[in-house]
RNA sequence: GGGAGUUUAGCUCAGUUGGUAGAGCGCUACCCUUACAAGGUAGAUGCCGGGGGUUCGAGCCCCUCAACUCCCACCA
């Protein structure tokens, strides 16, 4: 055994920093977060959504990890070979602009003032020197990952997994090249998804601009917003149920300015009421315009340059953005008188969610993904509960992603990422290849390069689940057991990723290996303050974990965490809140420094069951069934109500009970009582800690090494208590209830009328229950201690009350305290008359319940035998209840 | 415009298949009682958003209204 430490060695309240610090060096080095085959002899699998290399752990990333963590060490303890694997993510479009912008800080240059080559070498340098600060922080909030896992995502494998997806869809047609309107950040030179697009409103202006009809004195009147981009229009749509413009459709109108005669086309897609119901189609520059374009089959013109300057399509206006351009445009038509009005508008426009200028709608060459058949599957897949969400609810977002697909557009004009595996010769040949080619296959020419565009982030994010376990490497595969951890277990991460993330894992996954990527996935909620807003950079609210990890330790912020997590969708972290769960870790701490100075006189091996008292039974049987809510609460991902069932465990079984039960027989003379108490305290405080150790991993290794044998390994590596019939005493625990509350009834008493809590009184317990009559009597020693009471006696209720005293009365047992001195009648009374009218009111209602015919008649057996007994058992309180007030009175 | 969610104690939230409301924090009073003042004991607090319905019985099911939040779509 170790030697455990003296209390006054102890300090009285636990400080975390040097404790977390040396348990996970110790965990890592003895190798304990890597897989083990155990008992369970199943796998479990959980793939940590991989932080950009730029990222800085914020809160969410907290739950992230506190959620995942807590299951995979639940698991570990459970004997199942666990694998909790981190990662890295390059993160396209952040990291490069990062690197941009310090370049430019730096050198005044931008990237293209360099070569690709020689940016994404300072991109790399970049990400050695910074990058991946955020796996430190992990390992600070606990994550127990089998780091030698560890994958970037632009690691080898991931790269090959991205080739050989992008090469097989190819030769099936399923990738293909297409000329599409995008939304084209202009800042960044590149196409970005719809994901990446945020809408503002914007206060922008209606501007009317007259069009001339050729071979007619009639005009239109054209509402737009964006009169520069009249230059690409290459028609004018009305509604063909406008009585207003019907007839026109089929005529010719003359754009102002550039004077194109374009087409008068009839389109249901316009909206009579909306502007002037006349509408300019620039099928090159608008979304809704391509699809007009497209079912007209309109010519598209492209009047932006790829920094969102006017080509020369914008004639005179050439070289200027479409910001300056759309004054001084419309500037022009106001001299011309072609500008009829200007009214002024709120209107939402989309912004680059990484660069924040107004993105430029553009059609351009760009990759894509066909997913009719890959977003079909995913539906089924959870449709069939091959993977299943919890919450359930998240389905419906998943569903209504994935059943409306659209094209998914996977190329970026970036520099850093994976690129395009795609090649061309100088005879215009294509083709798609894993390796890098130098011959084109065809012609046999050698003047060949690869197409430089690089996939969309989430192109190998969604391989993810296979690539890191080393897919499609054979070699890599064995060495990472991917036929053991695939699938994977479950995926936890927070709701704004469905779409990007969960549906295309899903889609790829099923697509790649014909299985599902994890069975379960739990979508946890969005901390946000403790007012319920996002946390963000503008408003200043956001909570750094390590400020709080600084004030009040890992262990209290995870417990604070859990506690948050069930399937609710926002959990409100107030810091303040966070110290209460820092108390109830301290009150861990000095629970163990009130056993620590008895521990040499017991063992951790409960000897002998049938020899264990009442209280002993009773603990055990409390320790038995939070065994059992954890157990179950875990499985189904709802650590709010795991922790609340060891909170309350610890602090008002274990603390409040159970440890000032055993005070007088620690202090007692009975060694043998002694030594088997300990023992009982010992073993429970061991469980106790197992119990709490996947959500408090620090504070539970470090006492555990002060409890354990010689022969016992670390905590982590425990089994986790389940729940077992031998340890249930059900008897006891009734007992035990009832022994709560007459002692609580006491003590009210003695507030009531301000009895000094050092006097002792005198207490007279009255029931009619010959089992409970005995029980009170064996645990005077327990009166004594807990309410201080100097004498007790126990009866019948035929016995005669005493007469000057105070009274509870309770369901089964009526407690008096005789007093000598004055008492405040009144008070008693008024006391005993709130008490009686409430019993009342509560007696009234199972009255009514029996006199309702329909009830006893439809109410099932159970209920009606509830409310039978509950009718009893309160008349009886109330008869009670009402002689003790009239003897009051008297 | 389409969809989802939320509304329960002062605050933050639980509430299993309908059986008559709970926790933590906070608050009040009294206590430095030999594990812990980051503590102890006792206590107060609810028309379970409004209205209607189904049922013997509704916080829970149905209808309806209201407030708040989020997601998707959207530059006439």
């Amino acid at each position: 055994m170790t030697t455990p430490i003296a209390t006054e060695d102890i300090s009285i309240t636990y400080s975390p920093t040097e404790v977390e610090a040396k348990w996970y060096k110790k965990w890592e080095d003895g190798k304990y977060f890597k897989p083990k085959k155990g008992k369970a002899n199943k796998s479990y699998c959980i793939i940590v959504p991989p932080p950009n290399v730029t990222g800085k752990l914020h809160a969410g990333h907290a739950l992230d990890i506190t959620t995942q963590d807590s299951l995979i060490r639940f698991k570990r303890m459970k004997g199942y070979e666990t694998l909790f694997l981190p990662g890295l993510d390059h993160a396209g479009i952040s990291t490069q602009s990062v690197v941009e912008k310090m370049v430019f800080e730096q050198e005044k240059k931008t990237r293209r003032d360099f070569s690709r080559e020689d940016f994404v070498k300072k991109i790399w340098a970049w990400k050695e020197e910074y990058g991946g600060h955020i796996l430190d922080q992990q390992r600070a909030m606990g994550a127990s990952c089998d780091w030698d896992y560890l994958t970037f995502t632009l690691d080898k494998i991931p790269n090959m997994a991205v080739k050989k997806f992008f090469v097989d869809m190819y030769n099936q047609k399923l990738i293909y090249q297409s000329d599409y309107i995008v939304n084209w950040d202009p800042m960044l030179q590149s196409a970005v998804s719809d994901q990446e697009v945020n809408h503002k409103d914007v206060q922008g202006n209606f501007f009317h601009i007259k069009y001339a009809i050729k071979g007619s004195d009639e005009t239109l009147e054209v509402a737009t917003t964006r009169p520069e981009t009249l230059f690409g229009d290459t028609a004018v749509a009305v509604n063909p149920n406008d009585e207003r413009y019907k007839h026109l459709i089929g005529k010719i109108a003359i754009i102002p300015l550039c004077n194109r005669e374009v087409p008068i086309i009839g389109d249901e897609h316009v909206d009579l009421e909306k502007g002037t119901g006349c509408l300019k189609v620039t099928p090159g520059h608008d979304f809704n315009d391509f699809e007009i374009g497209k079912r007209h089959n309109l010519p598209i013109i492209n009047m932006l340059n790829i920094d969102g300057t006017l080509n020369d399509y914008g004639m005179e206006f050439k070289g200027l953005s479409t910001k300056v351009a759309r004054n001084v445009v419309s500037k022009k038509l106001e001299e011309l008188g072609l500008l009829l009005d200007k009214k002024s508008h709120m209107h939402p426009v989309g912004h680059g969610e990484r660069s924040g200028v107004p993105i430029e709608p553009m059609v351009s060459k760009q990759w894509f993904v066909n997913v009719n058949h890959m977003s079909k599957r995913a539906v089924e897949a959870v449709e069939n509960g091959d993977m299943k969400f919890y919450p359930k609810e998240w389905e419906n977002t998943y569903y209504s992603w994935l059943r409306n697909p659209k094209d998914w557009c996977i190329s970026r004009q970036l520099w850093w990422g994976h690129q395009i595996p795609v090649f061309y010769c100088d005879n215009n040949h294509q083709w798609a290849s894993e390796r890098h080619e130098t011959e084109c296959p065809i012609c046999k020419s050698t003047k060949v390069h690869q197409d430089p565009d690089v996939l969309d982030t989430w192109f190998s994010s969604g391989l993810w689940p296979m690539s890191t376990l080393g897919w499609p490497d054979p070699k890599a595969m064995e060495e990472k057991k991917f036929s053991t951890f695939f699938p994977t277990t479950v995926l936890i991460t927070g709701y704004d990723i469905i779409f990007f993330w969960v549906a295309r894992m899903m889609m790829m996954s099923l697509q790649t290996q014909n299985q599902v990527p994890f069975t379960d996935t739990y979508i946890h909620a969005i901390v946000r303050d403790k007012l319920g807003r996002k946390m963000s950079k503008s408003l200043g609210n956001g909570i750094d974990p390590f400020d709080i990890i600084a004030l009040y330790g890992t262990d209290a912020f995870r417990f604070a965490l859990a506690s948050g997590a069930g399937y609710n969708r926002n959990i409100n972290l107030d810091p303040e809140r966070i110290g209460g769960f820092r108390n109830f870790i301290n009150k861990v701490w000095n629970a163990y420094r009130f056993i620590a100075p008895h521990l040499a006189n017991g063992s951790a091996q409960i000897a002998d069951m049938s020899k264990l008292d009442h209280h002993e039974r009773w603990i055990l049987s409390e320790l038995n069934s939070t065994s059992k809510i954890m157990n179950e609460s875990m499985e189904v991902y709802r650590y709010d109500e795991a922790c609340a069932a060891v909170y309350a465990f610890v602090y008002d079984k274990y603390c409040s009970w159970f440890i000032e039960l055993s005070k007088n027989i620690l202090n007692g003379e009975d060694a043998a009582t002694k030594a088997r108490r300990i023992s009982v305290l010992k073993f429970v405080f061991k469980k106790m800690l197992a119990l709490l150790h996947p959500v408090t991993p620090f504070i539970t290794e470090e006492l555990w090494s002060y409890l354990k044998d010689a022969n016992e390994d670390l905590l982590i590596a425990q089994e986790y208590p389940e729940y077992d019939s031998k340890l249930e005493f059900k008897e006891d625990q009734d007992q035990m209830n009832k022994f709560v509350e007459v002692v609580t009834s006491i003590r009210n008493l003695r507030a009531s009328v301000n009895i000094k809590p050092k006097d002792e009184v005198s207490v007279e317990l009255f029931t009619d229950n010959q089992d409970l009559i005995k029980y009170f009597r064996a645990n005077l020693i327990n009166f004594q201690e807990l309410a201080r009471v100097k004498n007790l006696s126990v009866g019948n209720k035929e016995l005669n009350r005493p007469n000057k005293s105070i009274v509870n009365v309770l369901t089964h047992t009526e407690v008096f305290v005789p007093l000598d001195g004055v008492i405040d009648l009144k008070e008693q009374v008024a006391r005993l008359e709130k008490e009686l009218a409430k019993t009342n009111a509560d007696y009234q209602k199972y009255v009514s319940r029996m006199n309702n015919e329909n009830f006893m008649k439809n109410a099932p057996e159970n209920v009606r035998a509830e409310v039978i007994e509950g009718e009893r058992t309160l008349r009886e309180k109330v008869q009670s209840l009402e002689e003790n007030l009239i003897q009051f009175r008297s």
